[in-house]
This record gives C-alpha cells, sequence and structure tokens, in this order.
DNA sequence: GATGAATGAGCATTCATTCAT
DNA sequence: GATGAATGAATGCTCATTCAT
C-alpha cells in the first residue's frame, strides 16, 4: 500500500479513496470559503488561526490536519480565488473577437467580480500583497499574467505606435489599484462606472486617446 | 497638565523649552534614520521595537518617551520620508515650464530619489501599503496628491481630448507599481531607463501617444 | 455489565469467547511487536499513538478498544518483553547446577537476548524509566526480581563472607547501566565480550575476586 | 562597543557592566533553585515553564531572556548540581590518603550530599536520564567521569589482581541505582547505612571480599 | 468490529510596552 | 532624562482521545 506510486494510489483503491479525496477537498473548499470572509474584515495580519476556525465551524485540530499553518491557508485560498476568476474571465472572451472587444470582455469580467465578490476582491487585491514574501510574489505573478494577457493584443490589432514595454504592468497595478481604493474603503464596486474609464486606460495608449474613446 | 493648547505651547516657555524641543526633533530625526534601514530589509510586520532600538543606539525608555509605539514611529518615518520627497520634487519642478516639462522633471526626481535611496522607497512604497489601515490611509493620501498634481495639467496645457476622471490616480498607481516590483526583488531603479517609458505611461494618454514619445 | 468476577470470564462462556479472547490477544501481540520498533526508535516520550498504529497497520479505533491509551500500550509491551525473557532465561538455566553456574547460564541468556533483540532490550532498558512513574517502578521491579534470583546463591553455594545486603541490587542496575550504554549508542551488545566480565562483576563480591576469575 | 572582541568586553566597561554580568549571574542561579524543586517533584517531562516561572516568581519573559527555553534551563541546572557536588567531593577527599580512604571519603560525601538536597540528586539521578537525549549524555559523561575517579587507584593502591575493565562504570551506575531507588520513592538517603555497603561494593572488587570488609 | 475524521486542552514562545532605578 | 529588566497577553501548534459511520 505505501509502497504504491502516488498516481496510482487513488485509482488502486476504488471508489472509497475516491471519495475521501473528494470530501477533503469539499472540507478544504468549505473552510477556505469561510475564511474569505474572515481574511476580508481582519486583514492577513491580525486574522488568527482561531477566527478561522470559529467561522469554518471546525476544530483546531482539523484546519491543521488540512492546512499546514495560516499561511497556508491563505496561499491556498488565494489559488481558489485567483483560479476561479481566471476560468470566469476566460469563459468571457470570445477568442474570435477583434483584441479590444477582448480587452473589454475581460475588463467588464474583472469589473463584475469585484461588484458580485468584495471579499474575495478584497483578498486578492487588498491582503494578498501584505501576506508575507510568497502571497506578495504569487500577487506580483498574477499582475504580470494578466499583464501579459494584455500584451497579446499588441502585434495583432495595433501594431507599430504601441506603449512602451513596461506600459502593461503599470496598467495592470493602475485598475488594481483603482479597485483597491474602492475596496479598501469598502466602497462597491461599480462595473458601469468603471468599465468606460479602464477601457480607455487600458487600451488607449494603444490606439491613441480619440480611437479608444469611441 | 497644563491647559495650554499643544500648538501654542513651544513659543510660549521661551528659549530653554524651543532648544529642547529642537533638540528632541534632532534625536527624533537621528532614530527615524536609523529606522529606515531596518523597515526596509525586515519588513514593517517583522520588524522588532528592538530592532529598531538596537540600530539606533538608544534604549527602549527613551524610544517609548519619544514614540507611542511601534506603529507611531513608523507613521513618523514615512512622513519624513514623503514630506522630504515632495519638498525635492517640487524643487525639482519650474514653475514656469509647461505642463508636460513639469511632468517630466517630477518624474525624473521621483526615479533619482528612489535609485539614490533604495531603503526610503522601500519604506514609502513596498512596506507602507502592509503597515496596517493608517500606514495604508497615508499611502493612498500621498497616491491620490501626486495624482492630483499630475492632474492639474489638464485643463492648463493639453485641453479638451483628456483621459478619464480615474486617469490619474491608476497611472500613479502604476508608477508605484513599476517601482515597487524593482525595489522588492532589490533590483536597482535605474531612471534612465525608466523615464521615458514612464512619462510615455502618465502623459501620453494626454497628448496621444505619438505626442507623448518624442 | 456482567457480574462474575474478572478471572472467571473467559471459561464461562464457551468456545466463541475463547477463539474471541484468543484472537484479541493475537492481535494485541501483533501490535505489540510492531510498537517495539516505533517505541525503541522514537522514545516513549516522542513516539506517538499515531506512529505506532501505522506501524501495526491498524485503525487509531482498534488501537483504543484493545489499549487505554499510549502508556498501557508501552505498560503492555514491557510486561511482554520482561515475560518472554525471563521465561527464555529461566528456561538457560539448569536447575540442577550449581549457583555459580546457573548465573553465568542465566547472564548468558542475558546477554544473548540482547544481543539477538536490541529494540526489545532497548525498551525494556532504556525507554522503561523514561516512560513515567508506573514504567519506572515496573522497571524497579525487574530490577528487583533479578536481584532477587541472584541472591537466591547466597547462603546456598557461597555462604558466609558474601557481599552487603544491598549489593545484589546494585549489581544487577550496573549490569543494565554497562547494556544501557550500548544500546543508547546503538552499539550491538556483545555476549562474548561481556560475559566474562559481568560474570566477574556479579559473583567476584560473592566468592573473591581470584575464583570469580576461574 | 558592538565591535569589541567578548573577551574584552567585560573588562573593557567598567564596574557597571560587572556588576550587570553579576546580576544576571545571580538571577540565572535563583531561578535554578527555585526550579530544583519543580523538577524533582514533577519530573524533567511533565514539568512546565509556568511552574518553573511561578515557582521563581518571574514572568515568562524574563525566563525566555535568561534561558533558551525548558530544556536549556533543565541542562544548566543539571551543570549546577554536578559542577557543585563535584566541587564539595572534590573537597571533602584529602589527596594524601591512599586510593581506598579516598574512595570512602568521596562516597560518603556523595552520599551526604544525597541525604542533605534530596531534590538535587533527584535531579541528577533520576530526572537527568529521561530529559531527552542531550541531559542523557551528560548523565553518562557523569557516570563516566566519576568511574574514571574510582579507576584512579587501581595501579596505585591495589595493582594486580583488579576487577575486570567495565567494573567502574557499572559499579557507579549500581551506586546511582541504589541512591535512585531511595530518591525515586521519597525514601531519605541514610548516609550512614549506606556508607559501609556501597564501600564494600566500590573497593570489595579490587581488594578481595575479605579485605573490603575490614 | 473496525475506522479515522474531528476534537480541543495544553504548551512553548514572542515581543510590544511599562516603570523602577 | 535615559535605561533596560521585567512583564504577560496573545498565538500557533501538537497529539492523545472520542465517537459517528
Amino acid at each position: 500500500m505505501a509502497s504504491l506510486p502516488d498516481h496510482l494510489r487513488s485509482t488502486a483503491v476504488g471508489k472509497k479513496r475516491i471519495s475521501k479525496q473528494l470530501l477533503e477537498q469539499h472540507q478544504c473548499r468549505r473552510i477556505l470559503l469561510a475564511s474569505v470572509r474572515v481574511f476580508a474584515r481582519r486583514g492577513y495580519q491580525s486574522a488568527t488561526v482561531d477566527q478561522v476556525v470559529s467561522a469554518a465551524g471546525i476544530g483546531v485540530g482539523s484546519f491543521y490536519s488540512l492546512f499546514e499553518g495560516k499561511e497556508d491557508c491563505f496561499l491556498r485560498l488565494l489559488d481558489l480565488i485567483v483560479v476561479e476568476a481566471e476560468e470566469r474571465i476566460l469563459a468571457a472572451i470570445d477568442p474570435e473577437a477583434p483584441w479590444r472587444d477582448r480587452v473589454v470582455q475581460g475588463l467588464r469580467e474583472v469589473l463584475e467580480l469585484a461588484a458580485a465578490e468584495p471579499d474575495r476582491a478584497h483578498v486578492a487585491i487588498v491582503e494578498a500583497p501584505t501576506a508575507g514574501p510568497v502571497a506578495e510574489a504569487r500577487y506580483a505573478e498574477t499582475v504580470a499574467r494578466l499583464a501579459a494577457g494584455l500584451r497579446e493584443g499588441r502585434s495583432t490589432d495595433a501594431p507599430g505606435e504601441g506603449p512602451t514595454a513596461a506600459f502593461e504592468d503599470a496598467a495592470i497595478a493602475g485598475l488594481a489599484w483603482t479597485l483597491h481604493l474602492r475596496l479598501a474603503l469598502g466602497q462597491p464596486v461599480v462595473a458601469r462606472e468603471l468599465l468606460p474609464e479602464m477601457t480607455d486606460f487600458l487600451v488607449g495608449p494603444y490606439v491613441g486617446a480619440g480611437i479608444a474613446k469611441r
């Protein structure tokens, strides 16, 4: 049993282990979802394991059998939020559409997600950069990934006179900060208001202010 | 204890108190300058009062007679850094020059300050947003103030087809993030490289990409 | 639950219970044998129930249905080791032989047992005194019992000028320590080397150094 | 100040630092002496830092500024007990006396120390071997050192027909066990009773049972 | 009967802050 | 006025034990 390679383990034992795995994943997810609220309200630094544990309605021991500690919990939460958000963003983008439209579609989804789930957005945008070196690095990676997505349009639809190399990272960070301001103050993120402003901010430099505004 | 309003206190007692005040301010400044290094290297959260105290070569008691605590010390340090930086930035700007030039002059000073004093820049840009709610608010205020400075040019020199209202905050945050990335990784901030890129980023949307690049 | 005295319980219910009892005993023994390794390698204090349970390939629940807890498990293991060792020691002694020979036969068996089953010896000699008050007392009892065995020879074969009353306990403890040193360092117990030395140590004082050495 | 080599530090700063050093040592000693009682009554394993701290009448913080933790505290206590005991034992021995007398003098001092300070003896003899690997090693070292002391007499005063090489360690361990039994049961160590018995045990094998008894 | 997920009491440790000297 | 020894609240974590399945 103990000598089986990991990737055979789950199938080798049949339904039982599979359902066990699923149960654990489900339990994990349940706790992570409960922790969103705690991390968003208290902030990563002053949130305690006990608060997470109470919010999730489990015992400390269960927490430590599922997570390595507070940081691990936060990082997995971050993953959950980012992965699910990116899935929804991708789903909202029509791959056939021209680049500018794809940016708008993605941006709209980002804003709607932030509006619909302010706690998640708070965790990902406000808390992540303050939750220690690893979380900070993950935050930077996410910014870089989104920036890379934005950059794709460069050669395709808006060639020639594009913005400078550092533009995309700075632009995504500018967008993040715009959300940060609302989230940190507890103000709602109004997609309708921000969508045109941020569209302009993100795609303007590619096509010239006049064009982007249309 | 005394019934005099605070703002009258210092002048009311004559030379002695004045020199005492000055001495205290000087001492304060000495400690804050010593703390820059500590906060920059360890990060606000894991820096301890003991480390600051050791770096400053004073006793814990003295520290607490001068500051209310770790957070107070950090906030006053932040003030020191921001005030001195803004003084130098203002001094670098020719009030008679056209808006675009003033932006470039200010930006160049920002980049040179970050290059010359990476620890100070680290504290103001990387640590400030992680040092609790008050520091976070101060950081937002600074961003807003710089954004306001940027915005001034709007009606004067680049009227009409300007960027949308949220632009300036997002742009300043984008600049901050660009510096953040370098500072957090310990990379030097190279003014020569960043100046054209960030100039484009900041003033491009006002005048159209083509124009800003000149 | 039932009103029968314990010692009648097992026989009163017929074959079924008997076989159940036997099964349980067998299971118990299996687990104890698996736990030897764990207690010997990790030490009683830092060995955990989980480690014992994993080594035995059973569930925690089964463990607690068979033992009252970690200490109970260790104590029953100690019993197992001591009882089986004493059986083998007794079996190795020719009751007809003169006292001195009987001591040598017993001693040889002790050394050979320690050589053949170092983990068991480690548990009985090194861990037992550190495993809480009860185990410590059992250890003392075992020392006392072996001392009593040694003492039997006094009046029979080596009367008169024998050592003082405290001798036997001290001598057995000295023997135990000699083994302790080897076991704690993981060195093998070499019966051939220790047999003459310890024989001298145990029986010398009875017969005079010269005689014992023969 | 911080760059001075350690061995100059204390003298370089004059009385102040010296008295500070002394104060700290004194404080340390005070706490160690208070901890004797705790470790002796509760046993190393179940003694908690809080109990030591309460017994010493200090705060937890002070404890951790003086010791690295529970184990460090115990080890330093062990050192204190062993060093002071060995000093007194050495002082009790007349270096001019013949070997057998020196053994008796040392032994008498050991027994009297154990009688006068049962808690200290309990810590050194009963708890030390159960307080983790390092303490166990220290215990073994002490046994070895005492055994070496005993061995010195071999060639000098009792040449020729001596006991085998392993004798001294086993003998010292036997003595330790004899004390262990009394201390673990809380019985007093009666020097008058044990002195002749243990003398016989320790020196008998050198000189022949008959001679040693005289 | 067996299982192992869940529990939570209990412990070591850190560090901002106070106050007697 | 300066010092730093002393404080103890607060927190993360382990592991023996229980009990629903």
